[in-house]
Order: C-alpha cells, then structure tokens, then sequence
RNA sequence: GGGUGCUUAGCUCAGUGGUAGAGCGCCUCGUUUACACCGAGGAUGUCGGGGGUUCGAACCCCUCAGCGCCCA
C-alpha cells in the first residue's frame, strides 16, 4: 500500500478541521455516484423527501443517519449502492410561505393570478428552498446528488399524470360531492390523516325543538349549525323515542318542519339519546342523511362564517355564531341544560392548526378498497416486510380500515389536476402524451401532495420511462423512516406502487425507526421550548458524534431520549479513538504484509483477534437486522474497554521491550486498528476517514472492503486468559487503591504460582499495568487472586484495618455467593429437574467460593492484630 | 370509547426462564511518555403493587395502579 496519504496527526481531535474538507474530497471522487451499468448487485434506498420548505430537524438527522449507515456499509460490502436524494413540494406549507411573504406587501395570491403566483413559488423555492440540502452533507449523507429529484420536477410530474390516467381509466379515481375535512384558513380540502384530533374545551347543550304538539331535547356541541338541520335522529330500539319516529318538528330559530328518523348509528347512551342530523356539516349526520334522503342545506361559506342559512345569523363567524345562536336558545326557553367546558376531540388543520370545518363539496377521490387490499396482501405474505414486526398490526388496523382518500386541493401550488371539463359537461382525462380538445377547461384543483410523493420509489427513477436506473435499481430495497408517516407517506406508496408497477412492491423492508425526545423522553415541541437543533450540535461536537448519539439511541420502533451530555460523551468516544490510533501510529503499528501466524501469538493478541472477530460477527448482522443501537454498543465496548483499556495497555510491555514481540504486536494493532475503523466508518464516516488515510496511506474508506468475520482467528482459550489477567490485574489494583499507594508509584512484588494459573507468559505485561517491580527488600503483604499468590513488599507499612476491611467484604460476598448455590444444590427439584450444564455450573461456583473462603479467612488470620 | 405499548440504579435505557447491566451522574484517589474530551477504584436497584405457573421469574399467566401513543 501506497504511503502517499500517510501524515501525523494533530495532537487533539478537531471535527471542525476535517469533516467539510473529507466531504468535498468524496464528492470530487464520486465516491456517491452509482453506474447502473455496474455487474454489482443493487442496493437502493430513497430519501424520504423532506418538505422544500424545511430544514434539518434532530428527526432527519436520526432517519438520516440510519439510512447513510446501511449504504455505506452495502456500499463497502461491494453493492452498486444508491441513496437518492430529493424534497417534496410540499402544497400548503409552501403556498402559506410564499403567501405570508405576499402579505407582508399587503398582497394576496389572487392579486397576482395564478401564473405568476406558480411563478413566484418557483423563485422562492430557487432562492430559499432547500435548506436542508446543504445541511445533509454536514451530516454526511452519500447521496448521489447527481439524481437529485424534487415532486414537481418535469419527470416526477408526468409520472403524475401518467398514475393519475391509469387510476381513472381504472375507475379507481372518481368525483363526487361528500363530506370532507375544509381548512377554513387554507380554503382547501384535506385528507383525513391531515387533521389531527385534539382535546378542545367546548360546550355541550341541550336545545328543545318542536312545539306543544311534537317535542324533542336534542344534545349538541355545535349549536350553530343547527340552521342545516334536516332531521332529528334517535336509535331505532330506543323506548323513549318509539313514538316520535316519522312524526315532524319544529326547527326553532328558522321555523322549519323537520322529520324524527330511526338510525342505528345513533347512541342511546350519549346525552338524550337524540341528535340533530346536519347533513352537509358532520361526517356521521352525512351518512344518516344519505341513508334516510334527508336535505342537506349548506349554512357557511369557505370561510367558516355563517350564510345562506336564512337567520340573522349569517354573516357571523361560526363561533361567535354558536355562542349568539345558544344565546337566543336561551332567551326562548329552550335551553334545557348547558354544560361548559365540555373537553371533547375536535380536528384540526395539521398545517395551520384551525378547527377543520366538515363541508359538503364536490371533490376528487381515490377509491382506496381494492388498492388497500393489495397494500395489506403484500406484507402479510412476506413481500414486505416490516421493522419491527411488532408494528406491523398498526399498519393493518389503518390500511384495512382506510377511507377513500380525498386527493383535490383548492391550492394553486402542486400538480394541477389533469381532467379537462367541455363546454357540455364532457370529462376527459389526459395522460402525458395526451392534448385537451380544444375549448376544454382544466380542473383549478391541484393534487394532494402525498399523490405525488407516493409515487416517489420509482417516479425518481424515471417510471414510467423503462430507465437503465429503474431497471438497475428498482424495487429498492429498504425504506428508513419514523413509524409516525407510516400512514401518512409509506402506505401511500405501498398502494400506488402496487398500481404502477404491477404488483411489484416498491421495497422489501421497511425499516422503522422512532422519534427522538427531549433528555426526559418528552416530546419535543416549539410550545415546550425543549426542541434542539443538530446543527449546532455538529458545530459544537462533530457531526460523527451526533450520528453515533442517534444511531447508539436507535432501538427499533422506538423513541429515543436525548440529551447534549450523550452528544458530548459521543464526542469522547470520537477523541478515545483519535488518541488510541495516535497511540498505534506512534508505535509503529501498521497494515504492511502479513498477519502473523494466528497459532503461534501469545494469548493477549490472540485474545484482541477473537474480540475483533467476534464484534464483526455481531456489528455485522446487527446492523443488517437495522439493531442500531446494539451494534454500536457493541463497537463502543470493543474499542474503549477490549482494545484501549486492556490491549493497549496490556501490549505497552510489549512495545516497550522491542524485538519480536514488539514486531508482532504492531502487526496485530495495525490488523484490529484498520478492522475498527472499516467498522466504524459507517457511523462515524469522518474521523474514521481522517484516521485511516493517516494510518494506512490509503486513499478512502468510503469503498474499502468491509470486515469479514474469520473463525480461524478465534480461541476460546485466550478468552479465560485474559479473563484472569483481567481478574489479576484488577485485585492488584484494588489492593493498592485500599493500600493507598498512588497509582504513579512503583511496588515491589513478585507472583507465585502463575504457572497453575497458566499466566506464566504474561508477568511483563501485568507488571507496566500495575507498575510493579521485582522485588528487592522483603514481602510485607500477600493477597491470593484465585491460585495466584502475589508478595508486596510495602517496606513493611501495610494498613491493616484497610486490608482486614478488603477481606472482610471479599469474605462476605463469597460466603453469598456460596449460600445461594448452596441452597440449589439442596433442592431436590433443582437437581431433578435443572439442566445437567446448569447444575455443574453450580457446583462448580459451589467449588469456587468455597475455595475463596477458605483463602480469605486463612489471610485474615495471618493479618496482624492490632 | 376501541386498540396498543410502557413501568429495571439519581436520569435515559438494554436485558424474553438459571448469581441484575450500560451510558451519563455520584464518591475517593491520581499530571504513569495515546488520551483529564483521561486513568484507577468505589457506592447505588424487595426489576410499579398483589396473586399464580415453575426446581427456579425482571422475563410466562392473571389482576390492580400509574404513564404514553395510535385510532374514533
């Protein structure tokens, strides 16, 4: 390997000197850039496209991070990996932005028409959209900017208009007047997932319709609408009611008959048992309605405020209109009970958060049925599947459950609907090659946004164009997002992937992830003030530190808690690794030639090979099973406390004495350095980048070939060495922490009985980690660590009370220990019954701290009286 | 109202039948030639309550309580 790229390191970590620089030299390389022409087998992700109006949220950067995780480790294990990137055009978010800008002028969209308001949004979409782009290569993103895709761009649209042509041809899109959710603030239809319930404080009345003849108490919360009213409605096995069903009564307020109807949609249970049916302003009343032919009068305008109702109330806003409506009630006598604050759930406009208004109009929607089918059929056998499986029953609970979806938008901003209407009420549909008879006018509306971000998998990849990339990368293979847009955005391309590409599913996994919370598992919140932003995190602690935060929180389908000391503790970890690679570096450890002869190492480097081996192992199929958070832990375990506190330290003898053994040592520290930082380099691409180029000459690790576990460099043995090294080392330790000897100062020492332990090898290295020397007056103290005997010579000022203290809890903690094994070992069930290997562990701990008492005791009797 | 999930160390969370774990925080000591963004040592939990199954339960079952989420 070349040493072109071989230089020394600063002697502290700074991210900000070296993240900006690694991220230009990779896209300079076209390390990101895929070949569809590649022999490489495909791996494919797309984006989910954030909004053109956002910018980088903690979310993005958790869903980001993932994503950037599984491509760079596909593309390291040698796939033609491909993470496209792009927005959506987000209609009314991006609309009120342009439209706020307008009011500033004191402008509305309609002073300007609707040409040059698109016109207008297309500018600040030039000029201002996109944030978040830039803001993805702080993180790191290995997107492959060059397919960069956005849901209005010319190939995304006819992709539109193409799915569109063939839902309607396919009598899967339709028109129709219905109830549907109105945004009196956006003047625009929403879907239902748009509205989000929230417990609101209202009012809950009484009213008394009729008269002397006829009567009735019906109970409502919206008393204001009560103008529309075309029936009363009561439960048909109702006793109270028997006799009132069919009859007429009187509408108080606008003096209207109208009929008492029988429906069992009605609760008995709930207020009177009776209800108000209002046809045109309540998804509930609007079934009765149909079902019973009742009318269906429409008493407001787009705007939420009273009219055509005929009454004195028109022209009011419909909550001053409840309030003056109940007023009047009141003043007549027909208020029969009032209950205020009643709490109940009321919806809302996700985007501007105004009560939506229930609303009779005619719009267009997709017939959702025989789509859903499919989208459900496709995960329940196996063709998607779902991660973690736990959350699969949600999304059959919404998928077999979902309403026509309500897609026409009364925005200018979006897809305008490709239906053109003749002068004779004639409807024709155009698809991308199709032209509009002459005279024909197209539908105003444009497509719900989801429409187009539904066709996001494969329109990005120039569907319905046959493309060399659709062909290479299509169906892709993973789709990383929050479970919180399973409904809103995955379902939607479930359905109309299935559509488009005929039964082919437009992704095998769907990998969800949860949403990141404040330090206290709260959800983060602009009104809570507790929201975080991760640029500057990634100002203050590198973008590596942030990424390996999120991805170590990420459990599957779960939320994560989090906080700026794990950011910070992060950012540790980051300058552990920089300082061990300086370490390696600075003793020369290196990747040149080959590794030596597994057989013949001593037990400490074969150890460090059988931890690496295993990690890879673990890292590897954790990340592949999308366990985040249990692959970086086991990354973070192996590099701080296997490699840095123990081999490093339990090698510096090594080093330290030259010769062959240091020759071997380097050669493995280079060997678990270059493993480490591959492994690594998906989480935390930057630091491992800059390490590994200075480590190794190499030129990146963006494409380097990644870690394969090796069963031929493991031993089980090494492990229980090591393991009692470890034992020894940490019982010296104590033993002079209790002694109070400084950790600097050197102590005379010699061992005893190391052979029996089978750490006869090993007395160099435990001397530099417990700086001790070879002894030279006589022993003062001794303490027993399993079979090996270790002699102090304390020039003869032990502590005793320390030590009898030492042993004393040594001593309790074996007699325990041994108490409980005991007790099982007297059961007669456990013996029955138990395992042979679980009940030979317990002898064997029986054994042990049987052993162990005998020793301690025998210490503290030869301890001094004092 | 219908689902569904959670309750483990001060905080945030792992841990699906065999002696309770991690990170952060806390206490003591420490400038040993990679690292004080560090090192060494230490303390801390009747695993929400109750009952059951089992030789054995944080883990399985029942029940109660509290919290959360989704849908209506």
């Amino acid at each position: 390997m070349s040493d072109g790229n071989k230089r020394d390191l600063a002697a502290t970590f700074t991210p900000a000197d070296i993240e900006a620089p690694l991220y230009q030299k990779w896209l300079d390389a076209g390390y990101f850039k895929v070949n569809p022409a590649s022999e490489k087998p495909p791996f494919t992700i797309v984006i989910p496209p954030p909004n053109v109006t956002g910018s980088l949220h903690i979310g993005h950067a958790l869903d980001h991070t993932l994503q950037d995780i599984l491509i760079r480790m596909k593309r390291m294990k040698g796939f033609e990996a491909l993470w496209l990137p792009g927005m959506d055009h987000a209609g009314i978010a991006t609309q009120n932005v342009v439209e706020k800008q307008l009011a500033v002028d004191g402008l509305s969209r309609h002073d300007l028409g609707r040409e040059k308001f698109v016109e207008k949004v297309w500018q600040w979409k030039s000029e201002s959209g996109g944030a978040i782009l830039a803001q993805m290569k702080r993180l790191g993103d290995s997107v492959d900017w060059s397919r960069e895709r956005f849901t209005m761009d010319e190939g995304l649209s006819k992709a539109v208009l193409e799915i569109f042509k063939r839902l309607y041809d396919a009598e899967l899109i339709y028109r129709a007047e219905r109830i549907i959710n109105w945004c009196p603030r956006c003047l625009t239809a929403l879907s239902d997932i748009e509205v989000e319930h929230s417990d609101d404080s209202g009012e809950f009345v009484q009213v008394r319709y009729g008269d002397d003849a006829v009567s009735i108490v019906v109970a409502t919360t919206r008393a204001e609408t009560m103008m529309g009213d075309g029936a009363v409605a009561v439960h048909p096995d109702d006793p109270r009611y028997k006799d009132l069903v069919g009859k007429m009564v009187l509408l108080p307020l606008v003096n209207r008959m109208i009929p008492i109807i029988a429906d069992e949609l009605v609760d008995p249970e709930f207020g009177t048992g009776a209800v108000k049916v209002t046809g045109a302003h309540d998804p509930n009343d609007f079934e009765m309605a149909m079902r019973h032919g009742i009318e269906m009068p429409i008493i407001m305008n787009e705007h939420g405020v009273m009219a055509n109702s005929g009454t004195r109330f028109d022209g009011m806003d419909r909550f001053e209109a409840r309030k003056e409506v109940v007023e009047e009630l009141r003043k007549m006598g027909r208020i029969v009970s009032e209950k205020r604050p009643y709490i109940h759930a009321v919806g809302h406009c996700q985007r501007c958060d105004t009560t939506v208004e229930p609303r009779l109009s005619k719009q267009w929607f997709v017939k959702v049925a025989p789509l859903a089918k499919a989208a459900g059929d496709a995960v329940r056998d196996g063709r998607i599947k779902i991660e973690p499986e736990e959350l699969a029953p949600r999304y059959f609970d919404w998928i077999d459950n979902m309403h026509d979806w309500c897609i026409s938008r009364q925005l200018w901003w979006g897809h305008q609907i490709p239906v053109y209407y003749g002068p004779n009420g004639e409807v024709v549909v155009c698809g991308p090659d199709d032209k509009p008879p002459a005279g024909y006018v197209q539908d105003p509306d444009v497509l719900d946004t989801w429409f187009s971000s539904g066709l996001w998998p494969f329109s990005t990849l120039g569907w319905p164009d046959k493309t060399p990339d659709l062909e290479k990368f299509y169906p892709t293979s993973v789709l990383v997002t929050g479970y919180d847009i399973l409904f809103f955005w995955v379902a939607r391309m479930v359905l109309l992937g299935l559509f488009a590409t005929e039964g082919v599913a437009p992704f095998h996994t769907i990998a969800l992830h949860g949403l990141v919370r404040d330090r206290f598992g709260k959800k983060m919140s602009k009104s809570r003030g507790n929201t975080v932003d991760p640029i500057e995190f990634m100002d203050k602690y590198g973008s590596d530190a942030l990424r390996f935060t999120l991805a170590n929180g990420a459990n599957p389908g779960t939320d994560q808690a989090l906080a700026e000391d794990w950011i910070a503790g992060s950012r540790n970890f980051a300058t552990k690794l920089w300082n061990a690679s300086r370490f390696a570096i600075m003793n020369g450890a290196n990747v040149d030639g080959k590794l030596p002869e597994f057989e013949k190492l001593d037990g400490i480097n074969k150890w460090i090979l059988t931890r690496l081996d295993e990690t890879i192992e673990a890292v590897d199929s954790n990340f592949e099973k999308f366990e985040f958070a249990k692959a970086c832990e086991l990354i973070y375990h192996f590099a701080w406390d296997d490699l840095c506190d123990w081999y490093l330290e339990l090698s510096k003898a090594s080093f330290a004495n030259g010769g062959e053994g240091a020759e071997v040592s380097k050669r493995v520290l280079g060997h678990v350095l270059d493993q480490l930082l591959r492994l690594m380099h998906p989480v935390m691409p930057f630091i491992t980048e800059e390490l590994w180029c200075s480590f190794t000459g190499g030129e990146t690790l963006v494409n380097a070939t990644w870690p394969k576990a090796n069963p031929e460099l493991r031993d089980e043995n090494s492990k229980a060495i090591v393991a009692k090294l470890q034992d020894l080392v940490t019982e010296i330790r104590r033993f002079r922490n209790d002694q109070g000897i400084k950790t600097s100062a050197k102590v005379g020492a010699n061992f005893i009985g190391l052979e029996s332990a089978g750490l006869e090898n090993y007395v160099a290295a435990v001397r530099q980690v417990c700086r001790i020397e070879p002894i030279t007056g006589t022993a003062s103290a001794k303490i027993e660590v399993g079979k090996v005997i270790i002699e102090f010579d304390l020039t003869g000022a032990i502590d005793v009370v320390a030590e009898r203290a030492r042993l004393t809890k040594d001593l309790a903690t074996a007699e325990k220990d041994r108490q409980t094994a005991k007790v099982k070992l007297d059961n007669e069930g456990f013996m029955a019954k138990a395992p042979m290997e679980v009940v030979q562990e317990i002898r064997a701990r029986l054994a042990e701290t049987t052993a162990d008492i005998e020793s301690i005791t025998a210490q503290l009797a030869a301890l001094p009286v004092k």
